[in-house]
DNA sequence: CCGAAGACCTGCTGGC
DNA sequence: TGCCAGCAGGTCTTCG
């Protein structure tokens, strides 16, 4: 589930829903995301960091289920639900966010195409995908994403950084922001088990162009959609439209 | 330095 | 219907 869109959609709606909360006796000042994080800010400067990885859901006044790992009190009766089915999901308190926050690269939706470009040619010979998913390159963009910004980009999954041309590297920068913004319009991907904050199924899987779409015709020339293997991933593309 | 493979878990789907 | 292989949004660690 949760890549930069689902995660910034639980962050924005739980930021309506619980600040000015209190949890543990101490007060809600801030829901943000920070890569894949969700983090939950109190007044003391402490806070309360998740991971969803890849089954993780936190909803907001709801009931526990079979996959309910922790269930948050609020002052006043409301509660926060954390399910995880497959059990890679963590959550933890800690002091300061700062060392933590250090370990990602710049946010996907806040790069610039220098910074970008520049990053690029560093990494000259992994493949484009793998840095796009690689989250000290970039952060926040996971393995849906990745597919369907490269689509876009008219730019095959394992071509190596190197030989991008200064037209598609221009192009993958732009369909990054295009992409995820859009992405957040729809609430996200809900391809299994993603359910938002509010316990809704994100809009986006149908606007996927190449995601889990093998055998499928492509959406623009009909050539059926191809999967292969990158670095144990699935990586989708169209080969008549990628490059 | 880099990349590949396996580990961590559970559930679902498709083929025989 | 039953069983088994393969697949699934993500990191981590280990090994070559």
């Amino acid at each position: 589930m949760p890549e930069l869109p689902e995660v910034e959609t639980i962050s924005r709606q739980l930021q309506a829903k619980i600040v000015g909360k209190k949890l543990k006796g101490k007060k809600i000042i801030k829901v943000r995301r920070r890569a894949k994080l969700l983090i939950i800010d109190f007044i003391d400067k402490t806070s309360l960091v998740f991971h969803l990885k890849l089954t993780g859901q936190l909803i907001y006044n709801s009931r526990p289920s079979r996959f309910t790992r922790q269930v948050f009190y609020f002052n006043g009766g409301s509660n926060l639900v954390f399910n995880d089915m497959r059990k890679f999901g963590w959550f933890k308190f800690i002091k300061r966010t700062e060392d933590l926050e250090k370990k990602f690269g710049p946010e996907a939706l806040k790069i610039s195409f220098k910074d970008f470009q520049s990053r690029l040619t560093k990494r000259p010979k992994s493949k484009i995908k793998l840095l796009l998913m690689d989250q000290k390159f970039i952060a926040g963009i996971g393995n849906i994403y990745s597919d369907e910004i490269l689509f876009c980009s008219g730019v095959r999954p394992a071509r190596l950084a190197a030989s991008l041309t200064e037209k598609e590297i221009k192009a993958v920068f732009d369909n990054i922001a295009k992409v995820l913004q859009a992405a957040i319009k729809a609430r996200g991907s809900s391809e299994q088990s993603y359910l938002d904050a509010l316990g809704k199924k994100g809009d986006y899987v149908k606007y996927h162009q190449v995601y889990r779409r093998t055998g499928l015709p492509c959406k623009k020339c009909r050539a059926p959609i191809k999967r292969i293997k990158l670095a144990g991933r699935s990586a989708h593309y169209c080969p008549k439209c990628q490059k």
